[in-house]
DNA sequence: CCACTGCCTTGATCTGGATCAATTCACGTC
DNA sequence: GACGTGAATTGATCCAGATCAAGGCAGTGG
């Protein structure tokens, strides 16, 4: 873990896409005051299920991923969170899910009460919040959709697409060349499938012409209506 | 459709819960003046999927459901609404997903600029709002967990769970006689089953002595305990 | 260079839930 | 009380995906 109370707001990356934007100068510094930066590795956790709830977070760089396991230990992803995404169950005494990175992750780091303080003062940034949250329900909505598909292959299809439009950050049209930020055993636990599930339904859509791989993570779309008429 | 323009807040049974709650005396007639009330019956829907996105609601008695449709017809749950729920997509060009009546319902309808305009200007109702919205998130991966759990088994065990939590409005402990308020039809829909697969595994459930039916609706808990440890 | 460790792939088999097909039940209406 | 209609149950069969079991294929560290 790596600590710093000078945020250094002028040089993040998200600065004009985290809900921290909303703040005027003054009010940021105010805010940069109680939060300091931390560096996850990948696999590490930030806030495991039980634990007090005590912090919040807004993603700078890498990625997160939100779970919840059974106690025979499958993991299942509820979400994943990107960078300028906020993590933290306002309003809640206990941590319900477990918050890892997927990859070595930079946050900005804040105590969750005072974080409520700065909230219930500033007007803007309970509006960013409240946008943000709305964006959260609205993409848990779309996974639920998703992992309800009845057959593995709309399933699998599905997800490669949502992967392809996360990759090209323009929310209109998808990338067509990326690589999957997912194991095949996090994919799993995405869909509600297993591995073998996965390694087969994707060696299935690249002989059927759907898809291409490059090693096991990289993929390039070939047929995009065909994809997206698999996954509806 | 009883469209009013006199919404009576005072009388209003969630004045207390709603996210209008947050307002004071004169802010809240200022609301009450771009809204009117609208009663939908059982079945009817408030917005479908691909509708502009026009209007935003607050429940004040009965249930609706949020719904999507793949092609072929089967519907699937991605949340229900209760009293007090707010219900529409703010900030969103258009509606993504139907909300349906799933009994006799009353809302508090507003149009969707107007009510942001509002918002924008009284934060205490921004605040509300974030707290619902926290709370809509945690519920909808709430049922992602439970949608993804392995056996159907499971799956029924924990919706007849936050059925009785449900049922009980007190939120420690659950009720141990309620009735469903889906059909199998809609439960099979939340969990990614059959109407069959319901039936049956309802009919096990009983005849292991976990719970005891009354007619189709009716439940009661017999066996608390096992009927955790299933859906576990 | 080899051994080790995670991931991923591939094959063979088994099974839980889907599907197809009748009944039966509950309830509102005449 | 008979009738009609939508919902629920129950039974028989089938199949998609789980499970079990080997390998294969990087990347890493000795």
């Amino acid at each position: 873990m790596n600590s710093n109370s000078n945020l250094a707001c002028d040089t993040c990356p998200v600065r004009e896409s985290a809900a921290c934007a909303s703040l005027n100068d003054e009010e940021r510094i105010k805010l940069s005051k109680i939060g300091r930066h931390k560096i996850l590795k990948k696999g590490e956790t930030l806030t495991a299920a039980g634990d007090e709830n005590t912090v919040c977070a807004t993603l700078v760089s890498g990625a997160l991923k939100i779970t919840s396991n059974d106690r025979d230990g499958t993991e299942r992803i509820l979400s994943l969170v990107h960078p300028a995404g906020f993590v933290g169950e306002l309003f809640s005494p206990a941590v319900h899910h477990d918050v890892v990175a997927l990859t070595e992750s930079k946050l900005c780091v804040f105590s969750r009460p005072q974080y409520e303080e700065i909230i219930e003062g500033h007007p803007a940034l309970a509006l960013a919040l409240l946008r943000r949250s709305a964006d959260d329900l609205f993409d848990a909505r779309s996974m639920m959709d998703l992992a309800g598909k009845r057959s593995a292959d709309a399933r699998v299809a599905g997800l490669i697409q949502a992967f392809a439009r996360a990759a090209s950050h323009s929310p209109c049209h998808s990338a067509d060349t990326f690589d999957l930020p997912l194991t095949r055993g996090e994919m799993a636990g995405m869909l509600g499938l297993t591995i073998e599930t996965i390694s087969r339904k994707l060696g299935l859509l690249e002989s059927d012409g759907l898809i291409k791989r490059q090693g096991a993570r990289g993929i390039r779309i070939s047929d995009h209506a065909r994809l997206a008429e698999l996954s509806d």
